[in-house]
DNA sequence: CTGCTCCTATACGGTTGCGTATATCTCCGA
DNA sequence: TCGGAGATATACGCAACCGTATAGGAGCAG
């Protein structure tokens, strides 16, 4: 039998990168042969269409991006503290997956089954948040309140184009973390 | 001498639709003149090219969405908190702005001019953040850290699916403005 | 060495989109 | 009412991309 060149793999590697670059539009058959170095010969053979790229690219990403991390946090162990400050560095200090997150993000306000995927791994980041919040506030609706803050924060802070007067984005963060978590 | 039946506004307003339904990807001449019932025939009579038309379309929403809104906003008057809050609604609770604004916030993670463009946009907004919360806190590096964790709510939220454990997000949000203007 | 089986390249038709060139229409002024 | 100017429709060539069909080539089994 032949021997895979270029396996499934590479496409769906190949996708997430276009998505990261450029969003899902840029996601072209065409184009990612191109930066593979092949035709698109080889890719009918592992998928259906685009349609079916662009689905395993997201179940890699929510496998990557949610069940891989928090495996490794939990195997690592820590208070929740620890746990949900090293789940976040995973994910958001990742050049690999920071990106794509940011790219899901905007594609998941025009498709609902992307919007679908996205709620069921926010709603795992937001538990974690909300343990290690639990922590040290009482109140539960503060709890969901300050969460939803971090949360939007460690987002929102990649869509915002402000300067600070002076000061670096990474000191403001870090007060706003202060804030937040004391 | 003949009439314009589709002027040249017709089709920065057809862009700006486009822009906030589905991305800068998907504001095509062809499609918007679809849009518009008419031919691609006019659209080269006052644009040069497609780019043309994105760059008109960032100046009226860079006007509308700031220019307008703080010149509004000034002429009603009332305290800081009475001003950030009239251009906060102005803005996000705006159903034409809003969608276009989070389609800006995206466009501006790749491409350099529109990120500057919404530097000078985003810098206005936080001025009157600063002010505002700087009437009831004196640190200014708090003002700062607050200033950016009420933008990054503002903008975050819209890029968040996560659930609140049967609260409203509408409920959570407002324990968060509590957390931070208080 | 031979033949079979995958994998990939090549070729094709169809669609969408860009920008240009040209024809057509409409309205206004003389 | 007629002519002309400006706006729009139509038509064109080109490029990118989709999905399919088919041919070529590389490797393993026998």
């Amino acid at each position: 039998m032949g021997v895979a060149r270029t396996p499934r793999e590479s496409w769906v590697e190949a996708g997430l990168r276009a998505l990261a670059a450029g969003g899902p539009d840029t996601v072209r058959v065409e184009a990612l042969a191109k930066s593979l170095g092949v035709t698109k010969g080889g890719f009918y053979g592992y998928f259906a269409d685009r349609e079916a790229l662009l689905e395993t690219m997201l179940e890699l990403w929510e496998r990557e991006s949610v069940d891989d991390v928090l495996a490794q946090v939990e195997r690592e162990g820590g208070d929740p503290r620890t746990r949900a400050h090293r789940a976040g560095v995973l994910t958001f200090s990742n050049d690999r997956l920071l990106p794509i997150d940011l790219a899901i993000r905007d594609w998941a306000r025009r498709d609902p089954a992307v919007a679908e995927r996205l709620r069921r791994v926010d709603n795992r980041r937001m538990a974690l948040l909300r343990e290690m919040i639990g922590t040290f506030c009482a109140d539960p609706d503060e709890v969901e309140a300050r969460s939803l803050l971090a949360f939007c924060v460690a987002i929102g802070e990649h869509f915002l184009a402000a300067d600070h007067q002076g000061r670096s984005r990474a000191e403001v963060l870090s007060r706003a973390a202060d804030l937040l978590l004391a």
